[in-house]
DNA sequence: GCTTGACCCTCACGCGACGTGAGCCACCAG
DNA sequence: CTGGTGGCTCACGTCGCGTGAGGGTCAAGC
């Protein structure tokens, strides 16, 4: 009934390093070792294994599988909701990320915007903004919105802030957020 | 117009080190330094710098970010699109295991499932068959199915895993797969 | 008995994108 | 001249292992 960590890898999918670092962070160290030193794991490890997978899969990192292990009553609640907490703000930020990159793949694929210099700019735009101003700003930026002239302000407003990148004023001063808003007088007087 | 490490990190929201990073990794390197060594960033450096975060911000690795920006044209369409597969990729991944995680904090404060070690069980089963089991067997499991009995089902498959678990039957076993299927025959005549 | 091959062991460095000091130098105000 | 602030270069720590290097162990075949 004892298996040594080759078996045990091959059962549950892993490499033998794995195992052989949840011993040496002291995650899963196995109740017997052979004369020769090698690890055997028996009944009571293995399920240990397995429980520590089926966490590692729910996306814990190995310190917090061991301290659930050692008193999951206490915890478990706790990291569950943190868990679940962090998969929402992932979620939205990788859904948000992917709409993008699927808008500018369109645009390259019907080459709307062919230099180089054009594309990063908008990349460099479109993250500045996230960064650096608040949603309902965003909210009026001609990106999100997908009308006609969608492109034309957006040229627009990507030349007015190659200006200023030019002029190096910092994103969060008042001259760039005045650019969101269609004021461009104070940008000028600089 | 020459900016020094804090000034910049400062104005971009990063850290001093991240910069000193990619200094170190050639990514971003400022075109002066002064006479005491200290790094001074120009414009041009500047706007390098933004296009290094936007291309951050959509998940590529700084050795990618290195890549593109030295030939645009080239790499950036291969680049959009395989960081929209991973994206789908986590996507799909993430959500379910997000809905998963409600599912078990709800059971958690219902107090349905009262004793620890059956939840470490439950997990272990959901991770057991995302690892073992093809999508259409997973289709066949009450789990997945939010009928009444739901729990009971649940509860008796949960028993029968352990026994399978104490006996170190391998999952990818016939007699693991039958218990899937309802069929306990085989298990038994181990 | 001796070799072959499959298996196991312990170091120990590598990744990626920085964080976090340690110990020292530069610059400006009082 | 002294303090505070900001800069510099090592250089190790993080997390979850991968990937060798250089050995010992064990059963089988000759």
């Amino acid at each position: 009934m004892l298996l040594r960590v080759g078996q045990l890898a091959r059962r549950c999918g892993l490499t033998i390093r794995t195992l052989h670092h949840y011993d040496t962070i002291g995650l899963l160290s196995p109740s017997v070792r052979s004369d020769a030193g090698y690890r055997l794991y028996n009944a009571h490890d293995i399920a240990r294994l397995h429980r520590i997978l089926a966490l590692r899969e729910l996306g814990m990192s190995l310190a917090d599988i061991g301290t659930v292990l050692d008193r999951p009553e206490a915890t478990l609640p706790a990291v569950i909701a943190r868990q679940i907490a962090a998969l929402d703000a992932e979620l939205a930020r990788k859904a948000t990320l992917r709409e993008r990159l699927v808008q500018l793949g369109d645009q390259l694929a019907r080459d709307e915007v062919p230099d180089p210099a054009g594309w990063l700019t908008t990349l460099e735009l479109m993250t500045m903004y996230d960064t650096h101003f608040t949603a309902d700003e965003l909210g009026r930026l001609p990106f999100y919105r997908p009308d006609a002239e969608r492109e034309a302000q957006w040229r627009a407003l990507a030349d007015e802030a190659d200006d200023l990148m030019q002029r190096d004023v910092p994103p969060q001063d008042a001259a760039a957020r005045d650019l969101l808003n269609g004021n461009t007088a104070t940008f000028n007087n600089l």
